[in-house]
DNA sequence: TATATTGCTATACTTTTGTATACCTAACTG
DNA sequence: CAGTTAGGTATACAAAAGTATAGCAATATA
């Protein structure tokens, strides 16, 4: 009976969709992801754009923020070679599928607070 | 045209929606409440059976977690008047709908790993 | 009486995450 | 030629998150 539940379990959640949500929570996770990516999915920044958007955010932080987004392979960094050079951020497609990821993150947190304000 | 730009941003991103994203964060961030949740999803469970089932968890940890969680309307916390006590922990409404949040998460996560392979 | 189990707490520590402040290069602006 | 802008980096530090280890009260079990 235990090892019947266990095998279940395993049934229920496979190795994949612990690696999917952990993939998951690394894109979002933090203080300054979902604004970076919540920024990028109204239109393409630059660094600048980025730190005024965004608010109170370091460079430091929103540089090491972009570095990790993009190897994570949410942003792509492009760098045009013009005089000043300028850098754009912007969001890989599966980038803009966190929309959907967001919208269900909304869903379920305007239900939570009608739930525990009832 | 600025200011437009603005306005635009607020009517996409109600202040509640930043709220109900921040919400969701914070049910779900962490090393522990994950695995935590979504032992809770399959049935309610004493302290030890948490323990046991997440495995490296220690103590102290999985105590506050659970305090958290608790605080947070996500868990609930059931004390039985028995001989030995016994507490039983099981999510409530809102915990339970936090497989549709997991859900969405396995689907960005799987399509994600397809996309950066390809 | 000695040991085990449940449901934790206490203390001290390490690691990770985030902040503050200053600075750099290359170009352009007045 | 002093100051500004873009796109950052370096250094030092503070705060938050997580780990390791020990212990404790109340019962139960051998």
């Amino acid at each position: 009976m235990e090892t019947l539940e266990k095998l279940q379990e395993v049934k229920k959640c496979p190795v994949q969709y612990v690696v999917a949500i952990n993939d998951a929570l690394n894109a979002i996770s933090g203080k300054w992801k979902m604004p970076i990516i919540a920024t990028l999915l109204y239109e393409k920044k630059r660094f600048k754009d980025l730190q005024e958007n965004i608010g109170k955010i370091t460079p430091r932080m929103l540089s090491k923020e972009l570095k990790e987004l993009e190897l994570n392979g949410i942003v792509t960094r492009t760098v045009y070679d013009t005089t000043p050079v300028r850098v754009e951020y912007q969001l890989t497609e599966s980038g803009k599928a966190l929309n959907q990821l967001m919208d269900a993150m909304i869903e379920w947190g305007l239900e939570h607070r009608a739930n525990t304000m009832k």
